[in-house]
DNA sequence: ACGATAGTTAACGAGTCTGTTAAACAACTG
DNA sequence: CAGTTGTTTAACAGACTCGTTAACTATCGT
């Protein structure tokens, strides 16, 4: 157990920071697949991507089922839907920041001499 | 040297894995500030801030100018872009093979029971 | 029950974070 | 010039990551 409260982002972007993780990721968005057929492309152990599985699924990014000897993994999307959504909302904080800075400029251009970096009060 | 080539993703994944960082970028979402601006607000001490933002420079996340002895940080949006389009792009995948596989079900079989993700009209 | 197939856990090493403190560098100020 | 403010670099410790091999569990087929 981790003494601070780890962050649900934090696991999710970490586990994505990964090639193999995404590659993987990449290949579960074109449907189930076993550990074995997921280990094919890469160069490394079946450890090695039993590890990365386990990332992805503490990270739920991933679902594992059960038929017979084989743990069929599954894409769980709702991960990728929260990335995306706070890296949009990050950037549309920015744009919006951008387009008051450009009002303001243009309102302050007769007198008024503000400085650059108008405050929010 | 680095022997694999890094891919621009891991880095930028890797960046905003720690939630200092996207602390950080979020602030700089609402405009520029200095580097003792951005660690005003978190209990770690000052060259461990300087070195998140070298890894936010590294990962392309912020630009860096100068201001007399300060150095003023201004987010750059574009990997925020870059990476919201990869998770999109990758759930669309994922949706569009659901898709395919709910046609397919539809035609092969009389008496199609109802489909788990009701998403068609 | 046996052996083959599918996958995980254990133990370990190399390399990489993240934080610290102390010291240095850079630019403004008196 | 000396002193102060803003920021970075150096050196180091502790934890974590990613890979390995060896051994283990579980399930299928006969």
């Amino acid at each position: 157990m981790t003494v601070t409260a780890p962050d649900r982002f934090d696991v999710v972007f970490a586990a994505l920071a990964d090639p193999t993780r995404r590659s993987i990721v990449r290949r579960l968005a074109d449907g189930e697949a076993t550990v074995l057929e997921l280990a094919e492309p890469f160069p490394i152990s079946l450890p090695a991507i039993s590890r990365h599985l386990k990332v992805l699924e503490h990270a739920g990014l991933i679902s594992r089922g059960r038929d017979g000897q084989r743990r069929p993994c599954q894409l769980r999307p709702e991960p990728l839907i929260e990335i995306a959504a706070w890296a949009e909302h990050t950037r549309a904080a920015w744009e919006h920041r951008l387009d008051r800075l450009d009002a303001h400029l243009r309102r302050s251009s007769d007198h008024t001499p503000s400085p650059p970096t108008p405050e929010e009060p």
